[in-house]
Parts: C-alpha cells; sequence; structure tokens
DNA sequence: TATTTTGTTAGGTAAAACCTATTTAACTAC
DNA sequence: GTAGTTAAATAGGTTTTACCTAACAAAATA
C-alpha cells in the first residue's frame, strides 16, 4: 500500500536530520535511495514536501503536517508490535469463554480471580448460553471455548472438568423432606418437576428423569433461572431439579427448602471445557481446566459424582 | 519496515470475511498470496493471528487487538494521504512567517484577515524577529518566509511590497512642531533621535541620518518597541524616529506627539516579501505579496514613498 | 576557475510479492 | 469406508520494486 511505511520512516529521518545524507545513514540506506523513494511519496501524495537546495533538506508546510502524521502511524504500528508481543508467554488478553448458565454464575467468578492472580494480563470474557448456542458460537469462532455436555457438542473438543450429581428440592413440609438419603426414582413417582425452559441442558435431565420414573415435567411454570425454580420449589407447587454446585451454592442454605440426591445413572451431568481442535490456545486450555477443576474442589464433595 | 501496512489490509479483510477466498478476492490478490502474507505477518509478530480450519479463517484472542490496532493504523494512514491531498489546490496550511516587529503588529492583523476570508484552510503563524534572525531563520528554514528589506538579506529572493517613508516626531511644544511640512536634515543638526536598540531595522536608518544630520543616536534610552520610544518623544527627551506605517497608525492620533516626515533619499525603507529561491511556494508568495500590498494601499500615502 | 557540498539520474541486482497449478486436510455424503 | 467437497498450504516460476554503485548536475565557496 502506498504510501509505505518505509517511506514514512525516510521522510521522518530527513525532518529530524535536515539532510538527505545524514538521514540515508540513520536509516541504513544510500542516498540515492533515499531520493528516490521521496520523490516517489511526494507523487504518490500529490504534494511537494521537501525543499531541496545546497541548504539541505527544508519541509514544506504540507511537509510537516505530514511528517507529523507519520509520526503517529509508525508509533501506532510499534504499538501493534508490543500488543501482539504481549501475548507471546502464558495467558493474557481477552479469550471468551460460552457457559450454560446453570454453571457460570456459581463456578466462574472464583475461578475467573484464581486465574487473574495467577496472569495479570489474562481477561475471560463470559456469556451465558443454552448449548446449541454454545455449539453454533464455537463453531463460528464466537467463543473460544465453552463450558457444556461434551456428548451435546461433538464437534469439539472436550477436556473433562468434573461431573456434577443433580439434586431435587422441595418444600419443607413435603414428604420427601423426611430423609436426607438419596432419592430413587421410585420415590418420585407421580410427582410434578419444575425445571428451566425448553433447550437448557437441566431440562433434558429432567425429562429423561421424569420419563423414568413416570412423573410429569412441568410445562405450566417454566422457569427462566434456576433460583426462579427453587423458589417455586419452596411453595410447594412441584419438586426442582437442580445441577449440584447451584444446589451446594444457592438452595443447601435456604432454609425454606429441603434438597435430596436422586440416585440413579441418568442423574449426572458431565461437564468439560470444550474447544474447537484446530485452536492454538491449547496450552491455556489446560490452564484455564485446572482453575476450574480446583475451584470444583472447592465445594462439598456431594456436588459431584465420583469418576 | 515489518510489518507492512499490505500486510495489515490483509488480515482486515480476512478478519471482516471470514475466509481467505473472499478475503483474497476483496484485496484484489490470490488466495496463495493471502496465505502467505499471513504467515509472514504472524511470524514477524511472533504471534498465531489466526486459526486456520475447515470453518475458515477465525481470529485468536491475539488476533482480535491486532486486528484492531491494524484498523487504527490504516485510518491514521489515510488522514495523512487527505491531509497532504488537502493542500493541493491555493493556499492552505501553516505557513510561518518572520516580520519586523516595526511592519508585524501594524500590517499583518490585516493582512491575516483578509488573506483568511479568500482561503479558510490557510493558517499564517507570524513571529517578529530583528533583520539578522530572519535572514539565519530564512536560511535554515524555520521561516518560509519574511516581511523585511531585500538588501539586508541578498540570499533570499525578494518580492517588493512597499518603500516606507521615515518620520520624526517630537513633543507638541518642541520648536519642531511649528510647521507639518517635511523636514530637512538641517532641521535635525544637533537634535538627540531616539530609536530602537541594536539590530532593529529602524535603529540601521536612523543611524545613517544621525551620521548625515550631525545629530547624535540615543543609546542610553533604546527602546524596545516603537511605542516606547514615541512615548519617550513625549517627554522631550528626544526625536524618534519612526516608519511611516507605524506612524499613520499609532503616532497620528497621539495629541501629545507632533509628525513630521523626513525629507530625505536616505529616510526611506524599502520592504519586501522574502522566501528562499528553492522554495516551492511560490504561487503562495505571490497571492500573500498582493493581500499585503493591498492592506497597504489603505494606510494614507504619506506613509509611503511613491516608485 | 576549481572545489566542495547536496541532491538527481542511470543501469544493474537481489529480494519480495505475486501468480498458476498442485497438494494436503478435514469434513459430508453416499 | 470410500468419494466428493471445501477449505488452506505448498511449489515453482515471473514480475515488480527497493536497493546498490557510479556518474551527473547545480549551487555555493575558495
Amino acid at each position: 500500500m502506498r504510501p509505505t511505511l518505509r517511506q514514512l520512516q525516510y521522510l521522518l529521518a530527513i525532518t529530524d536530520t535536515g539532510r538527505y545524507a545524514d538521514a540515508a545513514l540513520r536509516v541504513n540506506v544510500t542516498q540515492p535511495t533515499l531520493s528516490e523513494q521521496i520523490n516517489q511519496l511526494e507523487l504518490e501524495l500529490g504534494a511537494r514536501l521537501i525543499e531541496r537546495g545546497r541548504h539541505g533538506a527544508i519541509l514544506t508546510p504540507i511537509g510537516r503536517v505530514v511528517a507529523e502524521r507519520a509520526r503517529r502511524v509508525l508509533q501506532d504500528m510499534e504499538e501493534l508490535k508490543s500488543a501482539a508481543r504481549s501475548g507471546e508467554d502464558g495467558l493474557s488478553g481477552r479469550v471468551r469463554m460460552g457457559a450454560l448458565p446453570s454453571v457460570g454464575p456459581y463456578l466462574l467468578p472464583e475461578a475467573i480471580k484464581r486465574l487473574h492472580a495467577a496472569y495479570p494480563d489474562f481477561r475471560l470474557m463470559v456469556r451465558e448460553e443454552r448449548t446449541a448456542e454454545l455449539a453454533a458460537g464455537l463453531a463460528e469462532g464466537t467463543f473460544d471455548m465453552a463450558i457444556a455436555t461434551a456428548s451435546d457438542i461433538s464437534a469439539a473438543q472436550a477436556d473433562h472438568l468434573f461431573t456434577e450429581s443433580v439434586w431435587v428440592c422441595s418444600a419443607p413440609n413435603d414428604p420427601l423432606a423426611a430423609s436426607r438419603e438419596p432419592v430413587t426414582l421410585a420415590d418420585l413417582a407421580g410427582r410434578e418437576l419444575l425445571s428451566l425452559g425448553r433447550g437448557h441442558k437441566v431440562t433434558a435431565i429432567a425429562q429423561v428423569i421424569a420419563a423414568e420414573a413416570d412423573c410429569r415435567l412441568s410445562s405450566e411454570y417454566e422457569g427462566t433461572s434456576l433460583d426462579a425454580i427453587r423458589l417455586m420449589a419452596t411453595t410447594g407447587v412441584g419438586l426442582a431439579v437442580l445441577p449440584g454446585i447451584y444446589t451446594m451454592r444457592e438452595a443447601l442454605r435456604d432454609p425454606d427448602l429441603m434438597v435430596r440426591r436422586i440416585d440413579h445413572p441418568v442423574a449426572r451431568r458431565e461437564l468439560s471445557l470444550l474447544f474447537r481442535a484446530s485452536s492454538p490456545l491449547a496450552d491455556s486450555f489446560a490452564v484455564i481446566a485446572d482453575a476450574l477443576r480446583q475451584t470444583a474442589a472447592g465445594f462439598p464433595p456431594q456436588a459431584f459424582v465420583r469418576n
């Protein structure tokens, strides 16, 4: 692209030295080269920039404003280079993560804090989406990575994080509240289950459980957030089906709610860190996955299923 | 200079289209060229910018910040180009003028106003200096032009503007105040003349007159501005020697001062617009000189010597 | 008039940027 | 699981251009 950056450098060298020969020395070319390139620059810009003569080289008024702007262009380029260089080692820059809304708010704040402490230049931009949107965003490049169930997004590469248990929550006066032991599917027979709206992973799990246990899944009271269905459960309209991490973080401390783990092979959710196989951020993913696992390790063990 | 502006353009084309082939089309090169240049860009910056694959081209986090900065660099370059183009026709930009302090304040404000009305993009930067500094500044390129006496700065090319008459001013009770006719040198014999400090053109003229008329030039009360020596003259300590334009603009309306023209071939000052012969601003100089002459034409004719 | 200083012009070379054609890689479809 | 499709990468050759050395022209000084 004309003018060339090099031509601008030449112009500045002449501006600073006031003499072609000295300027040529400074930019490590011969004086004729400089002369030719400056002529070309003037031709391209359609303006006389330099007044030549025995006195050396003097800038014209236009030459002065061009030189000033040239300085700025070169400065910007230097900044670009150093910005690129800053990302050389370790984690840095803005990495975009997609996360299921049933994990993100309860796991990521702490994990981000942990990562930020170790890598101050690192910024994780999180956006909550449902499984289908995460898959699409990952494919298109809207996300660099995502936290979701690996089996739902087969196109991506997965780094397994942990397997959540699934819990059922009821009002304290509910018959289920009589025990704290894990419930069997038989205990749920005929009951009404509450879950998030269509498209959410927890809803998909609740659907499978509902089919197995022969109970209905509420479509009348579809919640939009886990907090919403938790609060519905406290009123006794049904049983909230909640994932382990959320249950430990939010439901356990609610005195108006009783929680019991569901004891069944299908009542689990394997969460992984997902990314495109072609992504060059492999090292970063390992570090981030570690941070997420460490954060998860801080939760009560009941939140997870061993292995 | 690496990276090249063209490489940045290529990066942006890929950023916008998300596909090498489409990007190549947009920047009018073939896909392999693009591929090679981007590889080189990555090598130069030492960072992976693009994640390639069947899905097309997706930017890495570092790639995103580099692309953002690239946009800025190219934008700055566009601005540089249009800045250069803006000076193509007529007067524009910041032209630096040097002027004798005995002309500048009394002639230039009006001339600048006139020029600015005709050429809105034009800015004249004026700096007042004595003859020697004007000569040096013109040679070094500190000034694009100067208003001074051509014969004093022979190295420069001159465009004659006008020839000022020289006046002598006295207190109203001075014997010289008896008439309004031009004074001869005989009238000044034995008197004390007041002028600016050493190095000023008006002082040089006063010195010649003092030598011819056999009178002293005050070194005890050397003024630094024409206003200062005018005020000294009103106190009766001596006769102020003042140039025509200043006399018309400032001295004439002072009721405590009588002014008379000096009638002698040496009592004149030829002022020219001076510039380096090599300066490419020849067209501009003609326009500026015209504006100065027109401004001068607005003064009373006594300020000047015909021819 | 000779000399020095400063930038320009000429002619040739080596590096780069590009091109066409081909190859590789990773999905998709049958 | 093979064939087809759609991306980008590689190979080999051509053109452009940035650069060099050498010779030249202009202007100022000795």
